[in-house]
DNA sequence: GTCGATGTTATCAA
DNA sequence: TTTGATAACATCGA
């Protein structure tokens, strides 16, 4: 479910609330949820304080008293509710965490794949690197984005998708931006010229610029931390609108599967060369 | 009831 | 190196 601009929007809501405050309990009702053990986690996480959320691709990482950290994945349907107080369990809520403090954060996951792990600073720095995290797309620059592009064979979507290359994009927003650039999502990454590699770069931050500025899409589940959703549905132009016109050309959009991935494009917007 | 699809990704085979 | 299929799981809509 989520990616970037999701992601970020919880990790910039969970700073709000969670940063400062103790961890007083941890309950745990799916084991496979944790990854690092499900019963070494309530010992390796009480009494510590959270001194920070950030994000890593989409990755959720809190880091903790003792610089340990506490690192979750979101997957399909993962998500962080949060509450004043301890309330009747909801459904699909499969681990709980609450605070010296006050406040409750329950997270809820319908298909289970998302997980846990909580990590000590060496097993982190382990991890960071069995991970291979591929850069922030903020944190790149055109040029390093078009040397990397045109160094790979494949298919461009599957590219961007590929969490090594660059970290955060998902289904959504990389049929958005291929279709704001004007590029087919099978197009041979390697065949791209300068000037449209420059352009996706371009188009690949404004659509995660104003998808974070409206807390993300949701499609079906995703829900911030308070339960509301996103707003940048609204302005999808081609995910989720097979067979409506398209916003520019009018002509009718087109569904195609691509990687194994549901692709949505504009055939005249994004003619295949 | 059945089938196909869902915003992710690991794994395995070719 | 790249790809396609499959699997993890629950739910929804046709």
């Amino acid at each position: 479910m989520p990616e970037l601009p999701e992601v970020e929007t919880i990790v910039r809501d969970l700073r709000g609330l969670v940063v400062g405050r103790r961890i007083d309990f941890v309950k745990v009702w799916l084991n496979k949820l944790v990854r690092t053990g499900p019963r070494r986690l309530a010992g390796f996480l009480l009494g510590a304080e959270i001194h920070g959320v950030r994000r890593r691709g989409k990755f959720i990482v809190f880091t903790l008293s003792g610089e340990k950290r506490l690192v979750v994945h979101l997957r399909m349907t993962g998500q962080f509710l949060w509450a004043a107080a301890p309330e009747t369990r909801p459904k699909h809520v499969h681990l709980i965490i609450g605070f010296e403090e006050g406040g409750v954060l329950m997270y809820r996951d319908v298909r289970q794949f998302g997980y846990f792990l909580g990590l000590q600073p060496a097993d982190y720095q382990a991890w960071l690197v069995s991970e291979d995290i591929g850069p922030d797309p903020f944190d790149l620059s055109p040029e390093d984005f078009r040397e990397r592009l045109c160094s790979r064979r494949g298919r461009i979507k599957p590219l961007l998708l590929d969490q090594r290359f660059v970290s955060g994009l998902g289904n959504i927003y990389v049929d958005e931006a291929l279709f704001a650039a004007g590029i087919h999502p099978l197009s041979p990454a390697d065949r791209i010229r300068e000037d449209e590699a420059r352009r996706l770069f371009d188009e690949i931050l404004s659509v995660l610029k104003e998808a974070i500025r409206l807390r993300g899409s949701t499609v079906r589940d995703y829900r911030g931390l308070t339960g509301v959703g996103g707003q940048f549905q609204s302005r999808h132009q081609v995910y989720g609108r097979t067979g409506e016109h398209c916003l520019v050309c009018g002509c009718a959009l087109e569904r195609l599967v691509v990687g194994g991935r549901s692709t949505h494009i504009c055939p005249r917007c994004q003619p295949r060369r």
